[in-house]
DNA sequence: GATGCCGGGTC
DNA sequence: GACCCGGCATC
C-alpha cells in the first residue's frame, strides 16, 4: 500500500490500483492526512471538493 | 472533540 | 443527478 500516488488533481485519470476501497487495504492515519476539511476548515467549505462538502471520499486528494 | 467516510435520506 | 447529515471507525 500507500504507493508514490502524485494526484492531488485529476480524478478523471485512472486512480485503479491506488485507493482504500480499490485495493482493500487500509489509509493513512490521521495524523499526515490533510484533506479538503483540515485544510480550509469549515469556515472555507466553499472551497472544498465536492465529495468533502458531502462527508463522502475525498476527490482532489486521493490519499 | 474532530477528521474522514459509508449508508441512508431529501429534492 | 445534485445535495446533505447520522452514526461509525479512527485518531
Ligand atoms: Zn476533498
Amino acid at each position: 500500500e500507500r504507493l508514490h500516488q502524485h494526484q492531488a488533481q485529476s480524478p478523471k485519470s485512472h486512480l485503479y490500483s491506488v485507493s482504500p476501497k480499490t485495493t482493500g487495504f487500509h489509509k493513512k492515519p490521521r495524523s499526515e492526512v490533510r484533506k479538503c476539511r483540515k485544510v480550509y476548515g469549515m469556515e472555507n467549505r466553499d472551497q472544498w471538493c465536492t465529495q468533502c462538502k458531502w462527508k463522502k471520499a475525498c476527490s482532489r486528494f486521493v490519499d
